[in-house]
DNA sequence: CATAGATTGTGAATTATTTCACAATCTTAT
DNA sequence: ATAAGATTGTGAAATAATTCACAATCTATG
């Protein structure tokens, strides 16, 4: 039953934990993998499979119980638990999300923001005191900080997640358009902005 | 030859341009698949696979003349054209990607923001004047605008997406966590970046 | 100009993901 | 209590994406 979990299932998770929010605010008690897949506009095998990965959860012939799933929605994804994340580059795209409502809805904490240059460092930016790049492994050490946002320039990408790497941060959530290299204990994952933007005008035409 | 291109295969082709971009800088004359993709950490056949949609390009034997490759891509993806696009939701995510250098790199000018709050239209944000959304219409006609860039509150985004739509805009990068319900014709791209933080953490524990 | 070594382009094989389809079993109605 | 209808959980089938593997053919060298 434990078996290897894709990413793409944690994902769609997310999305149905968000609907059963919805449900559960509006008082719905019971839902079935049908309604479920129709909101998220895919199939309702596929809601079906993603939430075998977590043992039997809705009766047949019943739907799922909303709040039951939603709990355990929760639990595998630790929402609720709070997750202190930290952000290096305050720059226009890190300072956004220093303050980004979305990550607070789910439990994240910016527990720290880093910068190097001086004009930052010290100062009071989206209700966080920028602190020195230097300080990294320092304050990761303190907070016990898993993961990172790195929103530096691309030049001192490579750089800067070396350093994360070297303060013990699990991993990485990568804005910058370089490719980082790693070793393999550090879980990266890319988020780049101009490729989504490129990949979406493409098949415009 | 030219059938059905993957999405995954056009987000890669970004990828190549980069590092073909700094190889010319280097003076490389020729790249073989092998060695593009070790850049790029993926395997050498999925290179070629991915530039076989696109035609006969390196010679066999011989490897990829980095600057026809790097042409043909330009030419693929429409890098070098001034592609304008507009932001809707001038809170901090939108504002941050009104200045977002990754984007001119590409080719994507910002050519207007829009907000509905009195105390943000008429003023002027990262170097735009922020217009009214009730001008969505008027202003995406006169300046051809397909593609919006959507960072509105979660509350507002599908009423402002059908705006959009009847707009007559092509594609919407979506940022906000909310399931965008619009006519087939209009290309949707979702970006939930609480997701993408979520589903990283989820495989760190 | 012939041979050795390198590297492409692409069908075939593999792997990953999604969808189907149906027995099992729950709910509801009579 | 039983039958009719609904809906799950899951192997099997289908589809999509990646990787293999090799003939074709280029370059370089003697």
């Amino acid at each position: 039953m434990k078996k290897h979990i894709p990413e793409k299932t944690v994902a769609r998770l997310l999305l149905y934990y968000r609907y059963l929010y919805f449900l559960l605010q509006q008082g719905t008690k019971n839902i079935s993998s049908k309604s479920l897949a129709d909101m998220v506009e895919i199939k309702d095998s596929q809601v079906r499979k993603d939430l075998s990965y977590f043992g039997k959860l809705g009766g047949q012939g019943a739907g799922y119980d909303v709040l039951a799933l939603r709990d355990m929605i929760a639990k595998v994804l630790d929402i609720g638990q709070i997750t202190n994340v930290c952000i290096i580059g305050m720059g226009g795209l890190g300072s956004a999300l220093a303050s980004y409502k979305g990550f607070e809805a789910l439990g994240f904490k910016v527990a720290a923001v880093f910068d190097n240059a001086a004009n930052k460092v010290g100062h009071r930016l989206r209700g966080h005191t920028c602190l020195d790049s230097k300080e990294l492994s320092k304050v990761v050490a303190e907070k016990d900080l898993k993961v990172a946002i790195l929103t530096v320039p691309g030049e001192a990408a490579q750089k800067t997640s070396i350093a994360l790497e070297q303060a013990r941060v699990k991993a990485i959530l990568n804005f910058t358009p370089v490719k980082l290299s790693l070793s393999k204990n550090i879980k990266i994952r890319n988020i780049d902005l101009a490729m989504e933007l490129k990949t979406l005008s493409f098949f415009v035409k």
